[in-house]
DNA sequence: CAAATTGTTCGCAAATTTACGAACGATATG
DNA sequence: CATATCGTTCGTAAATTTGCGAACAATTTG
Protein backbone atom coordinates (compact mmCIF):
# COMPACT_ATOMS: atom_id res chain seq x y z
CA UNK A 1 0.00 0.00 0.00
CA UNK A 2 2.48 2.91 -1.38
CA UNK A 3 2.74 4.69 -4.09
CA UNK A 4 -0.41 6.96 -5.40
CA UNK A 5 -1.30 7.48 -9.28
CA UNK A 6 0.69 9.56 -11.70
CA UNK A 7 -1.33 12.66 -13.25
CA UNK A 8 -0.81 9.87 -16.62
CA UNK A 9 -1.94 7.01 -15.73
CA UNK A 10 -5.48 9.27 -14.17
CA UNK A 11 -5.47 10.37 -17.64
CA UNK A 12 -5.47 7.36 -19.79
CA UNK A 13 -7.70 5.61 -17.46
CA UNK A 14 -10.02 8.80 -17.71
CA UNK A 15 -9.72 8.25 -21.42
CA UNK A 16 -10.43 4.88 -21.10
CA UNK A 17 -12.79 4.73 -18.95
CA UNK A 18 -15.13 6.91 -21.15
CA UNK A 19 -14.06 4.35 -24.23
CA UNK A 20 -15.57 1.48 -21.70
CA UNK A 21 -18.71 1.17 -23.58
CA UNK A 22 -19.82 -0.12 -26.81
CA UNK A 23 -22.25 2.60 -27.49
CA UNK A 24 -19.02 5.27 -26.21
CA UNK A 25 -17.14 3.44 -28.91
CA UNK A 26 -19.93 3.72 -31.42
CA UNK A 27 -20.30 7.35 -30.90
CA UNK A 28 -16.87 7.96 -31.28
CA UNK A 29 -16.10 6.12 -34.41
CA UNK A 30 -19.77 7.59 -35.71
CA UNK A 31 -18.05 10.71 -35.17
CA UNK A 32 -14.77 10.09 -36.15
CA UNK A 33 -15.50 8.97 -39.89
CA UNK A 34 -17.65 12.44 -40.46
CA UNK A 35 -16.56 15.96 -39.06
CA UNK A 36 -19.21 16.57 -37.38
CA UNK A 37 -23.16 15.67 -36.96
CA UNK A 38 -26.54 16.05 -35.33
CA UNK A 39 -27.84 14.71 -32.19
CA UNK A 40 -30.55 12.49 -34.08
CA UNK A 41 -27.91 11.14 -36.51
CA UNK A 42 -26.20 9.72 -33.29
CA UNK A 43 -29.21 8.38 -31.93
CA UNK A 44 -30.28 6.58 -35.17
CA UNK A 45 -27.24 4.77 -35.22
CA UNK A 46 -27.28 3.60 -31.35
CA UNK A 47 -30.08 0.92 -30.28
CA UNK A 48 -30.54 3.13 -26.88
CA UNK A 49 -33.27 5.48 -25.85
CA UNK A 50 -32.47 9.03 -26.60
CA UNK A 51 -32.21 10.02 -22.97
CA UNK A 52 -29.39 7.56 -22.86
CA UNK A 53 -27.71 9.19 -25.79
CA UNK A 54 -27.65 12.02 -24.75
CA UNK A 55 -26.42 10.45 -21.37
CA UNK A 56 -23.41 8.74 -22.82
CA UNK A 57 -22.62 11.70 -24.89
CA UNK A 58 -22.07 14.14 -21.66
CA UNK A 59 -19.74 11.19 -20.49
CA UNK A 60 -17.93 11.55 -23.81
CA UNK A 61 -17.70 15.33 -23.65
CA UNK A 62 -16.69 15.49 -19.59
CA UNK A 63 -13.80 13.22 -20.35
CA UNK A 64 -12.58 15.68 -23.46
CA UNK A 65 -13.53 13.55 -26.05
CA UNK A 66 -16.00 15.19 -28.03
CA UNK A 67 -17.55 18.68 -28.07
CA UNK A 68 -21.00 19.80 -28.40
CA UNK A 69 -22.52 23.46 -30.13
CA UNK A 70 -26.29 24.13 -30.27
CA UNK A 71 -27.64 25.20 -33.85
CA UNK A 72 -30.77 25.69 -32.78
CA UNK A 73 -32.96 23.89 -33.09
CA UNK A 74 -30.36 21.12 -33.01
CA UNK A 75 -27.14 20.42 -31.38
CA UNK A 76 -23.94 19.57 -33.29
CA UNK A 77 -21.59 17.31 -31.73
CA UNK A 78 -17.81 16.58 -33.18
CA UNK A 79 -14.57 15.37 -31.85
CA UNK A 80 -12.30 17.16 -29.62
CA UNK A 81 -9.53 16.73 -32.07
CA UNK A 82 -6.94 18.62 -29.31
CA UNK A 83 -7.73 15.80 -26.64
CA UNK A 84 -8.08 13.29 -29.71
CA UNK A 85 -4.60 13.67 -30.28
CA UNK A 86 -3.74 13.90 -26.88
CA UNK A 87 -5.55 11.30 -25.81
CA UNK A 88 -4.38 9.19 -29.00
CA UNK A 89 -0.65 9.78 -28.27
CA UNK A 90 -0.79 9.21 -24.68
CA UNK A 91 -2.49 5.19 -25.58
CA UNK A 92 0.53 5.02 -28.30
CA UNK A 93 2.93 5.80 -25.92
CA UNK A 94 1.31 3.48 -23.62
CA UNK A 95 1.20 0.26 -25.75
CA UNK A 96 4.84 1.29 -27.16
CA UNK A 97 6.71 0.91 -23.81
CA UNK A 98 6.55 -3.06 -23.62
CA UNK A 99 10.04 -4.02 -22.33
CA UNK A 100 10.24 -8.22 -24.09
CA UNK A 101 10.94 -6.42 -27.54
CA UNK A 102 9.64 -4.84 -30.77
CA UNK A 103 9.74 -7.96 -32.33
CA UNK A 104 6.40 -9.66 -30.51
CA UNK A 105 4.43 -6.71 -29.89
CA UNK A 106 3.64 -2.78 -30.58
CA UNK A 107 5.00 -3.35 -33.80
CA UNK B 1 -33.05 3.50 -31.84
CA UNK B 2 -31.59 0.86 -34.60
CA UNK B 3 -28.11 -0.57 -35.63
CA UNK B 4 -26.17 -2.99 -32.91
CA UNK B 5 -22.49 -2.46 -32.16
CA UNK B 6 -20.06 -4.33 -33.97
CA UNK B 7 -17.63 -7.13 -32.72
CA UNK B 8 -14.39 -4.55 -33.08
CA UNK B 9 -16.51 -2.10 -30.85
CA UNK B 10 -17.52 -4.70 -27.98
CA UNK B 11 -13.95 -6.07 -28.35
CA UNK B 12 -11.96 -2.36 -27.86
CA UNK B 13 -14.76 -1.55 -25.30
CA UNK B 14 -14.07 -4.42 -23.52
CA UNK B 15 -10.06 -3.83 -23.63
CA UNK B 16 -10.52 0.02 -22.71
CA UNK B 17 -13.01 -0.71 -20.00
CA UNK B 18 -10.34 -2.97 -18.16
CA UNK B 19 -8.29 0.06 -18.56
CA UNK B 20 -10.28 2.34 -17.08
CA UNK B 21 -9.03 2.18 -13.67
CA UNK B 22 -5.83 4.30 -12.99
CA UNK B 23 -5.10 1.11 -10.32
CA UNK B 24 -5.25 -0.98 -13.30
CA UNK B 25 -3.22 1.20 -15.67
CA UNK B 26 -0.42 1.58 -13.12
CA UNK B 27 -0.59 -2.89 -12.71
CA UNK B 28 -0.40 -2.47 -16.58
CA UNK B 29 2.47 -0.27 -16.74
CA UNK B 30 4.52 -2.15 -13.90
CA UNK B 31 4.23 -5.32 -15.60
CA UNK B 32 5.19 -3.62 -19.29
CA UNK B 33 8.33 -2.16 -17.96
CA UNK B 34 9.91 -5.67 -16.36
CA UNK B 35 8.92 -8.47 -17.92
CA UNK B 36 7.00 -10.78 -15.17
CA UNK B 37 6.53 -10.19 -11.34
CA UNK B 38 4.72 -11.40 -8.20
CA UNK B 39 1.54 -10.11 -7.24
CA UNK B 40 3.34 -8.91 -3.92
CA UNK B 41 5.69 -6.76 -5.83
CA UNK B 42 2.29 -5.73 -7.48
CA UNK B 43 0.71 -4.64 -4.43
CA UNK B 44 3.41 -3.09 -2.97
CA UNK B 45 3.24 -0.40 -5.94
CA UNK B 46 -0.34 0.58 -4.98
CA UNK B 47 -2.36 2.32 -2.63
CA UNK B 48 -5.06 -0.20 -1.95
CA UNK B 49 -5.34 -3.16 -0.31
CA UNK B 50 -4.32 -6.65 -1.06
CA UNK B 51 -7.99 -7.94 -1.80
CA UNK B 52 -8.59 -4.98 -4.30
CA UNK B 53 -5.28 -5.28 -6.08
CA UNK B 54 -6.68 -8.96 -6.68
CA UNK B 55 -9.99 -8.51 -7.67
CA UNK B 56 -8.14 -5.57 -10.38
CA UNK B 57 -6.07 -8.12 -11.48
CA UNK B 58 -8.88 -10.46 -11.97
CA UNK B 59 -10.74 -8.17 -14.09
CA UNK B 60 -7.22 -7.13 -16.52
CA UNK B 61 -7.02 -11.17 -16.56
CA UNK B 62 -10.85 -11.49 -18.06
CA UNK B 63 -9.99 -8.88 -20.15
CA UNK B 64 -7.11 -10.96 -21.63
CA UNK B 65 -4.34 -7.95 -20.97
CA UNK B 66 -2.33 -9.87 -18.42
CA UNK B 67 -2.21 -13.54 -17.68
CA UNK B 68 -0.69 -15.54 -13.74
CA UNK B 69 0.42 -18.54 -13.23
CA UNK B 70 0.91 -19.87 -10.09
CA UNK B 71 5.00 -20.45 -8.47
CA UNK B 72 4.33 -21.92 -5.23
CA UNK B 73 4.00 -20.12 -2.72
CA UNK B 74 3.73 -17.05 -5.00
CA UNK B 75 1.84 -16.21 -7.90
CA UNK B 76 3.26 -14.62 -10.93
CA UNK B 77 2.04 -12.53 -13.29
CA UNK B 78 2.13 -10.89 -16.47
CA UNK B 79 0.86 -8.92 -19.66
CA UNK B 80 -0.38 -11.50 -21.97
CA UNK B 81 1.34 -10.46 -24.98
CA UNK B 82 -0.65 -11.60 -27.75
CA UNK B 83 -3.88 -9.40 -26.81
CA UNK B 84 -1.46 -6.41 -25.53
CA UNK B 85 -0.31 -6.95 -29.05
CA UNK B 86 -4.42 -7.24 -30.96
CA UNK B 87 -5.11 -4.03 -28.29
CA UNK B 88 -2.27 -2.33 -29.03
CA UNK B 89 -3.44 -2.75 -32.88
CA UNK B 90 -7.17 -1.69 -32.15
CA UNK B 91 -6.50 1.42 -30.69
CA UNK B 92 -4.24 2.49 -33.04
CA UNK B 93 -6.70 1.64 -35.73
CA UNK B 94 -9.78 3.74 -33.73
CA UNK B 95 -7.26 6.74 -33.05
CA UNK B 96 -6.33 6.25 -36.82
CA UNK B 97 -9.66 6.75 -38.42
CA UNK B 98 -10.70 10.50 -38.32
CA UNK B 99 -11.81 11.73 -41.44
CA UNK B 100 -10.20 15.38 -40.72
CA UNK B 101 -6.56 15.31 -41.84
CA UNK B 102 -3.29 13.57 -40.80
CA UNK B 103 -1.88 16.80 -40.32
CA UNK B 104 -3.90 18.19 -37.34
CA UNK B 105 -4.50 14.72 -35.57
CA UNK B 106 -2.98 11.31 -35.33
CA UNK B 107 0.57 12.39 -36.78
C1' DC C 1 2.04 -30.59 14.58
C1' DA C 2 2.07 -25.24 15.18
C1' DA C 3 3.04 -20.96 12.91
C1' DA C 4 4.13 -18.04 9.14
C1' DT C 5 3.78 -16.65 4.27
C1' DT C 6 1.19 -15.86 -0.01
C1' DG C 7 -2.73 -14.62 -2.38
C1' DT C 8 -7.73 -15.67 -3.28
C1' DT C 9 -12.47 -15.66 -1.97
C1' DC C 10 -16.43 -14.19 0.88
C1' DG C 11 -19.55 -10.93 2.64
C1' DC C 12 -20.73 -6.53 3.02
C1' DA C 13 -21.30 -1.33 2.25
C1' DA C 14 -21.15 2.71 -0.53
C1' DA C 15 -20.81 4.74 -4.85
C1' DT C 16 -21.26 4.68 -9.70
C1' DT C 17 -23.16 3.18 -14.08
C1' DT C 18 -26.64 2.04 -17.26
C1' DA C 19 -31.12 2.44 -18.90
C1' DC C 20 -35.73 4.14 -19.47
C1' DG C 21 -40.00 7.06 -19.73
C1' DA C 22 -41.88 11.30 -18.56
C1' DA C 23 -41.52 16.01 -18.07
C1' DC C 24 -39.44 19.97 -19.53
C1' DG C 25 -37.54 24.21 -22.06
C1' DA C 26 -36.53 26.30 -26.38
C1' DT C 27 -37.52 27.24 -30.85
C1' DA C 28 -40.06 26.88 -35.21
C1' DT C 29 -44.59 26.04 -37.64
C1' DG C 30 -49.66 26.11 -38.58
C1' DC D 1 -51.75 30.95 -29.37
C1' DA D 2 -51.66 25.70 -30.14
C1' DT D 3 -48.47 22.05 -32.05
C1' DA D 4 -44.51 19.79 -33.39
C1' DT D 5 -39.55 19.09 -33.17
C1' DC D 6 -35.18 18.64 -30.77
C1' DG D 7 -32.54 17.28 -27.10
C1' DT D 8 -31.66 17.72 -22.02
C1' DT D 9 -32.83 16.85 -17.34
C1' DC D 10 -35.38 14.46 -13.63
C1' DG D 11 -36.62 10.56 -11.09
C1' DT D 12 -36.24 5.92 -10.56
C1' DA D 13 -34.76 1.02 -10.77
C1' DA D 14 -31.41 -2.55 -11.45
C1' DA D 15 -26.84 -3.89 -12.07
C1' DT D 16 -22.03 -3.22 -11.61
C1' DT D 17 -17.89 -1.37 -9.51
C1' DT D 18 -14.83 -0.32 -5.91
C1' DG D 19 -13.01 -1.11 -1.58
C1' DC D 20 -12.11 -3.34 2.79
C1' DG D 21 -11.36 -6.79 6.56
C1' DA D 22 -11.89 -11.42 7.79
C1' DA D 23 -11.70 -16.01 6.68
C1' DC D 24 -9.69 -19.36 3.93
C1' DA D 25 -6.55 -22.76 1.32
C1' DA D 26 -1.96 -24.18 0.21
C1' DT D 27 2.53 -24.53 1.15
C1' DT D 28 6.87 -23.80 3.86
C1' DT D 29 9.31 -23.29 8.13
C1' DG D 30 10.23 -23.95 13.16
Amino acid sequence: MNKEYTAEQEQIARFAKAMGHPARMAILEFLAKQECCFFGDIHEELPIAKATVSQHLKELKDAGLIQGEIETPKVKYCINRENWETASKLFAKFFGQCAWGKKTCCG
